[in-house]
DNA sequence: TGAACAATTGAACAATTATTCAAGTGCTCA
DNA sequence: TGAGCACTTGAATAATTGTTCAATTGTTCA
């Protein structure tokens, strides 16, 4: 009898090929891959969750998430770089805030993930 | 006149302290963001939307990724260990599915993010 | 103008992560 | 039982990524 679940030898070209057509394409995928590399660092993630609470400049970045000055703005670099956040400059300093409204809800859902998981 | 945006010597104690309190802690942010950093790889994204379609196998997986079976096991235990997706052994195989409503969710969350970006 | 502050950049190093290959386990069926 | 398939694992290598420090840019104000 054959196997009833996945008989690769007969189907595999039909069930892989289906799955490839409805599946994104890799530059696709790679382009949303990159949003959630960014929000995959505790730095980033920590501004951004500073930035969602208002506007700040580098200075405070640094404060709240304890790190150095230029440590952060390497990563408000990646962060600007992927339309997360925007930058203003207010005189001699930057303010900071969040580009974009679902980001948001990105980082929410995040939180909803880790409350519901049991270990 | 003294800075009026953003006057650190006077303030960051106070504003960076109430950012402080506000955010959540260092372990909670790690753990939120391993989820992302889950999230954040081409090959596991795209095992993510396959089998957003229904459950498969590995050698399916393997086919519709552009990869071998070995790497997508690999990346299969990363996603488990993470409560991303779920395995299930029919006879000689396992099939994958996906373990958690809210991560069809995350996932369009990001396509979102995509497809309203402008460069 | 120049001194002081805010932020950015580049280069070097350290750490993490993906991929590959070979060897292993678990299951089925003749 | 043992041959063959499905999948997993571990170790080695290659590639990416974060952090640090020193130098640089941009701004203000005396």
């Amino acid at each position: 009898m054959p196997n009833m679940y996945c008989d690769h030898q007969k189907e595999h070209e039909l069930a892989g090929q289906r799955a490839k057509e409805n599946i994104l394409s890799t530059a696709e995928v790679e382009k949303i891959c990159a949003v959630f590399r960014v929000l995959a660092d505790g730095t980033r993630m920590k501004i951004v969750q500073a930035l969602l609470q208002g506007e700040m400049c580098v200075y405070h970045l640094a404060e709240v998430t304890d790190s150095t000055v230029s440590g952060v703005s390497h990563h408000l670099r990646i962060l600007r770089d992927n339309n997360i956040v925007k930058a203003k400059r207010y005189g001699k300093n930057v303010e900071y805030s969040i580009a974009d409204e679902h980001i948001h809800k990105i980082v929410r859902m995040g939180i909803e993930h880790l409350t519901c998981e049991r270990e």
